[in-house]
DNA sequence: CGGAGCCTTCAGTAATTTCTGAACGTACGG
DNA sequence: CCGTACGTTCAGAAATTACTGAAGGCTCCG
């Protein structure tokens, strides 16, 4: 427990997790620190060093991060650093981004039935990929207020 | 309808969501050949054809989609090429296949818990995490048994 | 059994993505 | 105010990923 070098190894594990999930490489180191981190913020100098990564490369990563609101930017304490901390309910909001991808697969299934007669098999398959994405988009909301009301 | 181009553009644009979705760029566009023929099945060389591409990626392309079970081989009917199309449910499957990409959070984060004292903040942060995907990974089954039942 | 057509595999190349480093902007502290 | 410490941006370099084309294998047909 608390072995520094099997922490690091998990972090950057969960790391390449992320990343085949579909995240920035670095956007997903980045994230990891801010999981691992044994403080309650963390400031961009600090993720540098924890990742040996460039400035710019860790700016990157926090500015992409903040704009899909898995972390925030803390009230100055004073000091002449920012400080970032993960938000409450990350998780829930890297599950609803997905949300994004089912939108536009629902909206590219409409465009393609829109291209197709109706006795066409084309048609018949487009209007399948449409009703169960239709579906889906549904039932997330649901799932959602479950877990806020399952996690309190 | 049935415009020819309109459709070449629906067809490709459907390709590109697929990508963003985290797919591979011609596995994408392979699937929406599958989706977007009018016949009931395809060979490789009619892909070849309409996607303009050679036949070294269009074979790899097939091939990773037969072994996510998006599409299947067909009985051969005969002729020398084989024929593949698109496999009832193909896109639950795909939604599906996400969750290896939720379990592998789950065990992400598990590890993480495994390295860290419990008054530590990362152990609260992990364990916030662990629950949420273990309460997702729970709620896919049931998801997909409502789909079933009301697509029929 | 030999030829032809189709598919697969793989090494090399092309394209894309990701990272770095330097120059610039900003704000705090003295 | 000036100097210093951070943070950001962006052009170029590095690394990764994806595609092509050629060689090879398999199967069907004559």
């Amino acid at each position: 427990m608390t072995d520094r070098h099997e922490q690091w190894l998990a972090a950057e594990r969960l790391a390449l997790t992320l990343t085949e999930g579909g995240m920035q490489r670095m956007a997903a180191r980045t994230l990891a620190v801010f999981l691992f981190t044994d403080q309650e913020s963390v400031t961009a100098g600090e993720i540098i060093d924890r990742l040996e990564a460039s400035a710019g490369s860790v700016s990157s990563a926090i500015k992409s991060l903040l704009s899909v609101g898995l972390i925030e930017r803390l009230p100055a304490p004073g000091s002449r650093r920012e400080h970032y901390q993960l938000r409450d309910n990350a998780w829930a909001t890297l599950f609803t981004s997905q949300n994004a991808v089912i939108q536009a697969m629902l909206q590219a299934a409409a465009a393609g039935i829109a291209t197709t007669a109706s006795g066409d098999p084309a048609h018949r398959r487009l209007t399948e990929m449409h009703d169960f994405y239709e579906f889906l988009l549904g039932e997330i909301p649901t799932l959602l207020d479950r877990w806020r009301q399952q996690s309190g």
